[in-house]
DNA sequence: CTGAAAGCGCTTACAG
DNA sequence: CTGAAAGCGCTTACAG
């Protein structure tokens, strides 16, 4: 190609080399070499290190990372594989692992799937292809031929917000069927009897657990329960005007997570039916700004910046531990009560 | 160390590399190297190509993407800042820079700044360590040492949403003058009078620019202005106090951006002023789900996911243009009216 | 404590 | 059309 310019070539000049610095300082780039990184300074005469330091910084020198990757086969940088990022639920998520990996030198290489597998899988291979240490993946499916794959060639790979039914495999999640728990007890004291689940896609971990725990904590008693298609908006209206069609006289609805519940309000409202004067709606993981929306969204919040916290945590020992043990990290799950639940109509 | 895995050693031994493949098909690396590259693969012969790609393909091959960035000095990879993540304006942006860049090979890096300047300088440093082709920025200052220093040393970099003031520096941005004119040109029509602006921080060129833009519009009558600190909640709130203490009967608020608008919110809320009956309230930027608080925000929405798309397209002509042409994308804005705003008390 | 050498996995002039 | 060689910028046993 004619005329590409790159990073390094400016017209001051190209980058200085550690091979720069070293002769700046006069001494061979393997003394530079040590003298540079914090865990071989020792190795070095304290004088001549300070000589070498100096030297780097009226240089300007920047290490390159691609090289020293190149001869440590370690790149540090991770690869995070989210569905769409603009999905409420991922940034504070996403900032989680990057807060942790940051602290420890690693980067993220942040990739959008859209629930695409295909797309998954091409994203899956630029990562591969740079040379990411391991993967914090969020858009595991409870049978992910790709995720197998992968830990089957003995990638480093946790999962965080759901999990893949893959034994060993580490996870973050939160506490799914306590939270689930809460929110029906929470119903139930408000008087409700007539319960219905807006569940997420069986095919996801939180969808299941969720599922589970509703049919555990609601009884054989009345459990209305429709699926969603995803965790979206749109796909949480279609879900509610079948519920209401085939279960007109719920009185209150748990969703599968938020957007789910928005989708629902919408169709209440389209229905003219009021929150929460005529159904209740709890929502799952209290998403930014469900405190200002109409009406103020019950629902359960699960740590979400913290579990990516985790999440990084789990992998960065995967990657460093000798004997690294392969541990599931629940975090409590809370339900905050506001303006979308309230007693059934008939109790008022 | 001792005990580190890196991705490559799995239990089924090291990645196969170009040389593996070479030796598979029988040729040279360099052989296999023009073959697997499609801009060089014409100057192999077909049945050859077709040799080292069914190897390649046999063997599972994944190019070394650092290796060649090594050799080419360049890492198709760019650098993406922004001040903070879980700030719902920038996912959309960000998301459009990766969908953009990914068409073309290249990856972004995304790191936080947190709107501190010491962190910046530390990101844009591993930035570099990483080698990055270039970089998008989204916390531009109107003044901004460091993207002077980067810029003056020829590095490649486009700003998106907000501009520095240095010459000959691309940036994609919203029409905010013209927003900020639809925005007062509703009100006016309304019947408001009494306007005010929360303003931005004015060291940012959005501030700056919707100001100069509220001022204009608002003519010289009764421009009541007062600067909130940061684009948060929290400052926009306090902002609103001081503004209602000093210019009570304000009828209307033009806030500086959407979490600005949602502090205002808070504050009316707590002094019992109701919204939009008493005070009416416009954001901008149209936040995602601005639509479903309460009340539903009047707000000018600018295309954010494309203002990704034009500034990822604007740094890739930069580094691969001989002669590239700097030039400012401005991207329409639109007043999207809902219900947070009404006539004034006084005519009602 | 420091240096010389090899090599990580590629690409690309240069020959043939 | 293909090969042999050099080199991108580092790190790390191995000598001394």
């Amino acid at each position: 190609m004619i005329g590409v310019r790159a990073y390094g070539d400016t017209m001051a000049g190209r980058r200085p080399t550690l091979d720069d610095v070293a002769r700046a300082a006069g001494v061979h780039k393997a003394t530079a070499s040590r003298a540079l990184n914090p865990e071989t300074r020792n190795q070095v005469k304290f004088e001549t290190a300070h000589r070498i330091t100096v030297a780097a910084r009226r240089l300007g020198y920047v290490p390159n990372t691609l090289a020293r990757g190149l001869r440590t086969s370690r790149s540090t940088a991770v690869g995070v594989l989210v569905p769409d990022l603009t999905n409420p639920l991922f940034p504070p998520i996403v900032r989680g692992i990057q807060d942790r990996l940051d602290s420890h030198g690693y980067t993220a290489l942040l990739v959008n799937t859209d629930n695409d597998e295909e797309r998954e899988r091409a994203q899956f291979a630029e990562l591969a292809a740079r040379r990411v240490d391991g993967f914090i993946v969020a858009t595991a499916r409870r049978d992910h031929p790709l995720l197998a794959e992968a830990v089957g060639r003995g990638t480093a790979l946790v999962t965080v917000n759901r999990t893949v039914e893959l034994p060993g495999t580490p996870a973050v999640v939160g506490d799914d069927a306590d939270g689930v728990a809460q929110a029906v007890a929470h119903l139930r004291g408000l008087g409700h009897t007539r319960i219905a689940h807006l569940a997420g896609p069986q095919s996801v971990s939180t969808g299941a657990v969720r599922l589970r725990a509703f049919r555990q904590a609601a009884g054989r008693a009345r459990d209305a329960v429709v699926e969603c298609a995803a965790y979206t908006e749109q796909a949480g209206r279609a879900g509610a005007r079948r519920l209401l069609l085939a279960h007109p006289s719920t009185t209150a609805v748990l969703a599968g997570n938020d957007l789910i519940a928005l989708g629902a309000l919408a169709e209440l409202a389209a229905q003219g039916r009021s929150c929460p004067d005529d159904i209740s709606v709890v929502g799952f993981n209290d998403m930014p700004f469900a405190d200002r929306f109409r009406p103020p969204l019950t629902t359960v919040r699960v740590p979400h910046h913290e579990m990516g916290v985790q999440a990084a945590e789990l992998l960065l020992e995967l990657l460093t531990r000798p004997q690294p043990v392969a541990r599931t990290v629940v975090l409590p799950a809370r339900l905050v009560v506001r303006g979308s639940t309230a007693p059934p109509p008939a109790s008022r």
